[in-house]
DNA sequence: CTAGGGTTAG
């Protein structure tokens, strides 16, 4: 008898073989779904009876489906379910479920598909399974789909299906979308609240997570359950709540759910990610069961927590009670092995990794990549990088933070703008690592150069990156092209302006950045903590002391913020520069949180400008206390006993420096020109010009009268200098700046960069030297930048 | 026959 199945070789064959025997058809493999066969007489729509024999026959058929998805050979299911005579819902959603039982979540939502095709009307089983396939496949488009079949179908109110839709948006990242459908549910039951709370979580909203599960808690008649108190912890983590965390802890406690591994699991994780190792190895050792997941909580979390040798332990420990190693400890095991000094324990990891076959494997790999990085051994992380097949962006964050770790900024560069031309966008996580590459080398060329790439590749309007590149022009010494972005920028967010009135302030021009402060909340943004440091700092540059006060007050009580440390530091600086020295002394010492070495550093600087040796020992003292090794604070101090003629404190420095062991970076200014940048230090003769632009230094020396035979000049103050002194008209700097001078066109600014502090001698003839030249010179220190203009300068002869 | 849950690179 012949079939009306189309029927592949397979199948065919089988068919011919045994002529008659239903099951083999069925079981036969048919990828199509059988053909519509017309109805012969004109009325019923039913397809041709497959033929078979006996009463059963025709359920078998269905219940081979359901005993191949029960196995889970779905192709076999596939075949079955081809032979079934107008499959129903419920067989339908057998075929969806086991698809996506098996793991094939797009599979499951071709099968919905092909049940719409057949014309099998879905029901509420069908989308709670395709719509969590949906989401597990990130197929947005077919989950809105099914979200409107829902709705027309009237399924709307089904608790399953809403729930489902609830996870399914907010696992895309759209929370608003999951708020509208959960609360236009007619009813929620605890899976419904609980899937709002972890919505929350992984969208890391932890603060509305906890809301959120505190209102269930009203709003239903029942307690939490476990899935509710780990998503909880899960929010806990991301608020660093420590007090909540142990609320929802003795909650678990009180209901007896502390005995759910996973809530025993949840809190071990929350304990270590709120900071409190103690409290999680606690419960861990409580803990009357405990699976791979909690060991490698606890290994994590001792990674997190800068204890790598307790981390390696616990590791030995998990290996000992019997628990394979895998993918996931392997992962936080690499954690505490980057915070070894050697990469020794990193290199034994990784020969693991690779003996377990776990490689390929991205965020293994990222992980290994990064603990190279974080060991020194850039040429591994770059091995590694190269050998990543589907590189993410964490991938090619961590190894621009690995170039710059070893303070290879131009190899981050190169990879950053190599990141622009991938199909992946940068985050903030790229910028804050790469922004400072650009920074350190202070190139007004490479700012440039870089910004075209961005505005080339289409970037200039993303927020995010266009900060960045106004902040590296602000730190390059180019506020104006800083300002230019800044006015085009269409989205300026609160970093845009902090960026600008910081810009504006490391110019010197505190009053300009002031008036962006007042065009900024006029606009309606909102200031941020620091929006104050910028505005503070401001201050402080230009001596705006009543300006300074009120600003800190008003952050305080019109915005409700707790000054950081970052602020008492403005604000100690604003004192120095204006008030008395006891005054900052008072400042200091009434602060509610504990000084760091910069606030006493800030009181070093000032005595130094005021010529207060006492309170300048007093500082450094203090600076010594915290820091054993601060260099900066020798320096100043060392020349200030120069000044006084107080040689044998110089000496006692210099010996006591001799003795640390430590050692000065050597003073270097670089000035940059139209196609290069040239590189001086103090006395330099190796520029092929050295002749002429020492020559050039003198011939300025005179005309602006510097006294170059004062006492101090004749005897080095520096506790490094090895004997030869070297006249304040050969500094790095005075020479960076004649260079400049002969090589550049007259009228433009001559731009200099210099890695440590301009001294007293040269600020002042600096100033000089602008107003003889007629010529802008433009000095960038390690701090702010000095604009020498007609013989002044824009930091006050305050700095 | 259906929905929500613990660890992973910065």
């Amino acid at each position: 008898m012949a079939t009306p199945l189309l029927l592949p070789s397979r199948a065919a064959h089988a068919a011919s073989a045994t002529t008659c025997a239903s099951q083999h058809l069925t079981a036969a493999t048919s990828k199509e779904p059988p053909p519509r066969a017309r109805p012969k007489h004109g009325e019923g729509g039913a397809p041709r009876p497959i033929p078979s024999f006996g009463s059963g026959s025709r359920s078998r058929p269905k219940s081979l489906v359901l005993s191949h998805v029960a196995a889970g050979r779905m192709d076999e299911a596939a075949d079955a379910f081809a032979g079934v005579r107008s499959p129903g819902a419920f067989l339908h959603n057998i075929m969806i479920r086991g698809f996506a039982d098996a793991g094939l979540p797009l599979d499951a939502v071709a099968a919905y598909r092909a049940m719409l095709a057949a014309g099998a009307r879905p029901d509420r089983f069908t989308f709670p399974v395709v719509v969590k396939c949906c989401a597990r496949a990130g197929a947005l488009g077919e989950g809105r789909a099914a979200h409107a079949a829902v709705i027309k179908l009237g399924l709307g109110a089904d608790v399953y299906t809403a729930n489902s839709l609830v996870a399914l948006y907010a696992k895309l990242g759209l929370v608003g979308d999951a708020e509208r459908v959960f609360d236009g549910m007619p009813a929620r039951d605890i899976v419904s609240w609980n899937t709002m709370v972890d919505g929350y979580v992984s969208n890391g909203m932890g603060a509305l997570a906890l809301a959120c599960f505190r209102e269930m808690n009203d709003a239903l008649r029942v307690g939490h359950d476990s899935v509710g108190v780990i998503a909880a912890l899960a929010a806990c983590c991301l608020e660093s709540v420590l007090a909540q965390g142990r609320e929802i802890h003795s909650y678990a406690i009180r209901h007896g759910l502390e005995q759910d591994v996973k809530v025993g699991t949840s809190l071990v994780d929350m304990y270590c990610k709120c900071g409190n190792v103690f409290f999680a190895e606690n419960v861990f050792a409580k803990m009357p069961l405990r699976t791979v997941v909690t060991w490698n909580c606890m290994i994590g979390g001792y990674a997190l927590n800068e204890q790598p040798v307790d981390a390696f332990d616990c590791f030995v420990q998990m290996r000992a009670e019997g628990f394979q190693v895998e993918v996931v400890t392997a992962i936080n095991l690499l954690a505490a092995c980057a915070q070894t000094e050697s990469s020794l324990y990193g290199r034994s990891v990784h020969a693991y990794v690779v003996r377990r076959h776990f490689l390929p494997h991205v965020v293994l790999e990222t992980a290994l990549l990064e603990m190279y990085g974080k060991v020194g051994k850039v040429e591994s992380s770059e091995k590694i990088f190269g050998q990543i097949t589907d590189k993410t962006l964490v991938s090619w964050n961590n190894m621009i933070a690995a170039y710059m770790y070893m303070e290879m900024y131009q190899e981050a560069i190169a990879l950053f703008l190599e990141l622009l031309n991938q199909p992946l966008y940068p985050d903030y996580f790229t910028m804050t690592t790469v922004v400072p590459a650009f920074v350190l080398l202070r190139s007004i060329r490479q700012c440039r150069q870089m910004h075209s790439y961005i505005v080339k590749l289409g970037y200039r309007d993303i927020t995010l990156i266009m900060n960045a590149v106004m902040h590296m022009y602000a730190r390059c010494g180019d506020i104006v092209a800083s300002r230019e972005i800044f006015g085009k920028m269409p989205g300026k967010d609160v970093i845009s302006w902090n960026t600008i009135i910081i810009g504006y302030a490391i110019h010197g021009q505190g009053k300009t950045a002031l008036e962006m402060f007042d065009e900024m909340k006029c606009s309606g943004m909102e200031p941020n903590e620091s929006t104050f440091v910028s505005v503070l700092t401001a201050c402080s540059v230009s001596g705006l002391e009543a300006e300074g006060w009120k600003e800190f007050n008003s952050m305080q009580q019109e915005y409700g913020m707790i000054p950081q440390i970052e602020h008492y530091g403005c604000m100690t600086d604003l004192l120095g520069r204006a008030g008395d020295l006891r005054e900052v002394l008072r400042f200091i010492e009434n602060m509610p949180i504990a000084p760091t070495s910069r606030i006493w550093g800030s009181l070093l600087t000032a005595s130094r400008n005021k010529n207060d040796i006492d309170i300048a020992e007093y500082a450094a003292e203090r600076i010594f206390q915290l820091e054993h090794n601060n260099t900066g604070c020798y320096v100043v101090l060392s020349s200030m006993y120069a000044d006084a003629g107080r040689w044998e404190d110089v000496e006692r420095i210099r010996s006591l420096m001799k003795e640390k062991g430590s050692r000065r970076t050597e003073a270097r200014s670089l000035v940059e020109l139209n196609d290069k940048e040239c590189s001086f230090v103090n006395g330099d003769m190796s520029h092929p010009q050295s002749e002429k632009i020492h020559e050039l230094s003198d011939i300025l020396s005179r005309n602006i009268g510097e006294d170059l035979d004062s006492p101090s000049n004749l005897r080095d103050s520096d506790p490094f200098a090895s004997g030869k002194t070297v006249l304040p008209n050969k500094h790095s700097v005075r020479l960076a700046v004649a260079f400049g001078l002969i090589s550049s066109e007259a009228g433009t600014p001559v731009l200099v960069k210099k890695n440590v502090r301009v001294c007293n001698h040269c600020h002042h003839a600096l100033k000089l030297i602008s107003k003889y030249s007629g010529r802008k010179i433009v000095v960038g220190d390690t701090k702010i930048y000095h604009i020498f203009s007609d013989g002044s300068c824009c930091c006050g002869d305050y700095w």
